[in-house]
DNA sequence: GATGAATGAGATTTCATTCAT
DNA sequence: TATGAATGAAATCTCATTCAT
């Protein structure tokens, strides 16, 4: 029993090494450019080794992903803590999404490579099945958040958690990717309009999200 | 002139029928997944030419995201013509976007491939390099849009045209993005909540756009 | 004493598992399609514990060859019985030799796999020596029954009875080995000449063999 | 039609520095122990290019096989000049055969390393292919031969030359097969029979041959 | 301009063999 | 003895990119 027990956490111990190093040189590099010699080297081990523990690249990059995944459902968690309304929920994760996304943006990036893939090409893939399982679990939290917001009136009744957890999501992605990709240059061309800060793109976003949740006179015909 | 302008306008026709081949490659098969080779048996050219009228392979890509960024700016410009406020504008744009999406998910993708990237990654690319301006025009069509409504009184004053045009923007390419990629999944899973149809998704998404826009009692205080 | 012979019975079963799990798959795949992991599955041991009882994978191989082998001999013996002429005997280990090419075609293969290698190869390897016992004991029962036919009268007396042997058997395995490897497509691609049955042409084989070892006015001169 | 031409005989040549390289390494050190490696830099090409003209390391070594059947059939066509009569040119064909063998040993090795494969094997690679082709031509020689002999008298007429042809073929490629692998033990181990030199035994060998195609009295009935 | 052969790097994969436990 | 993780070398294959003609 603790021979396999501590065999099984030595084989994940070794897994977890592989992951450190890979994560370094893809988190300096980006994916395209790491090449697989590489990472066995900075993990030292040999090349053929990665592929007792990975299926390939990709799988291996997924990995990183899931850490990432982790990290940020952790981050959803702890917010969750004490007592919140539905609403408060929903923006404390929102707000947790976003400290994921300034705190560790490489993480945050790793885990748009994979949510920008098709489900198939990751499906049947380890570590793309576990960023799926991942994903969904991110996904149920806000749904779930949103349904406590309508059974606690701080959301608008007419909503359906599960469409507003997606659309929610989709924004939130959306909006940060564009702010991670092109934030440099929205901040300098300001030759129509001017710019603002992220901080302040980011706090009009909330701001939005918010006014369309909440219950009130708007409520669709 | 007229010698240099022909063998110009040849050359442009040249390069279009390489991208042409190229795109219909890239569409059935995704951007890895395509040789140079292959590009350049379908435009019955060597793969030596290529390089003659593109920098890289992703020089060429990058020229068929043009094409769908200028698809989409042609879409969106149609549906301004008429008397519209400027909240109608945004709407407007908003759903030539969305047919965007549905009627031509394949340069969606490449538009997203692209947006995707770091600016750095791009600049520098011919390709690329179309792509930034054509999309600056779009987010400028939106803040225009923007700062007409809040002119008019359709939306909003306390909203700032260029933070809430990328906001804007953010939030519609994530959710898209997400439909894409996932849609057949969360149309599938339903374990813990009914998910709803795309359409649906799509219309509570804008739904949620108009009431964050809209002038109100809800002004960020 | 009755311990270490408990320990040798049970080293060599063991061996023998090891040996009918690797003949299977020799047999199913041939040599080199077959991995050390796979026959040490199918063996249900580790693939350490394999090189605990050989010295490697050709080794291995070689001890399937040593049964096919023995498996001859016992064919070229039980043939053997009976009051027989010398030339008797020698057409009975020839047809022998025929049946075990025929009823244990892939046993035929392994021999050959090890006849073809060159000697330096194999002495050394346990496998390989026994290959080599077994494969001179062979010759030896062809040398003994070509020398009785000289004796007795059956066989033309200016034949060597050494030489004869070597001749006969290389013959034999390379018309078998021939018809073992080709025999398919001999048999379809009759355009310059009508191809026979495998059957005709071990019978003209033994018909000439036979022509060529009688006594009679056609003695080199 | 000269630019292509020369293209073609450059092409040509290119091939024939890779197989030159090849085969080199091949004799020295036998087909397992090279690597493409070093095939690549003896040929001072990249690997890559090695692939642009064979489809692997087999095809590689079926291309020297080739060459050694074609300079086989070389020095068979070479013998068969001159007033012969059938059993002549059988016995002259044996002879080339036997100093190819002689010669050529490292062919002969490749010869049969081809040889000894099911034909499933190599059709569908470039060099199996040519192989097959070659010895399909060596063998229908052969059997043209027997049919002469058979049509001028010299071969007993209840010869089927197809039969023969084969039978004959495979005999001699057994015989001196077994006497290139096991031939220098054989000149030692004299323990039960005194060994006769390598000579000899082909002496006797193509004495026996000689006899079983005579015409004479032990016709088969 | 156009060609396509050549490159060189790297991903992927496989495996026989070794070794620490 | 037995294990199975690790190795290291190699085969295979692919490709974007370059370059001599």
């Amino acid at each position: 029993m603790t021979i396999s027990d501590r065999k099984e956490r030595e084989k994940e111990k070794r897994r977890n090494d592989i992951v450190d190093a890979a994560e370094a040189l893809f988190f300096s590099k980006g994916y395209e450019a790491v090449t697989l010699d590489e990472i066995a080297d900075k993990a030292e081990l040999s090349k053929g080794t990665l592929y007792l523990y990975f299926k390939n690249k990709l799988d291996l990059y997924f990995f990183v992903a899931g850490r990432g995944l982790q990290i940020m459902i952790d981050m959803f968690q702890e917010t969750l803590t004490g007592e919140k309304t539905g609403l408060q929920k929903v923006r404390a994760i929102g707000e947790a999404y976003h400290r994921f996304f300034t705190q560790h943006g490489h993480y945050f990036q790793t885990v748009n490579f994979w949510d920008s893939r098709e489900i198939d090409s990751y499906l049947g893939i380890p570590g793309g099945e576990t960023c799926h399982q991942l994903g969904n679990q991110a996904l149920g939290m806000v749904a779930r958040a949103v349904a406590e917001g309508v059974a606690d009136g701080s959301i608008r009744p007419d909503i359906d958690p599960a469409k507003a957890a997606v659309v929610l999501w989709g924004q939130a992605t959306g909006v940060f990717q564009l702010l991670q990709t092109k934030v440099e240059h929205f901040l300098q061309c300001h030759d129509d309009f001017p710019f603002a800060s992220v901080e302040e793109i980011v706090a009009f976003f909330f701001d939005m999200i918010e006014r369309s949740l909440l219950p009130g006179p708007g409520g669709k015909a």
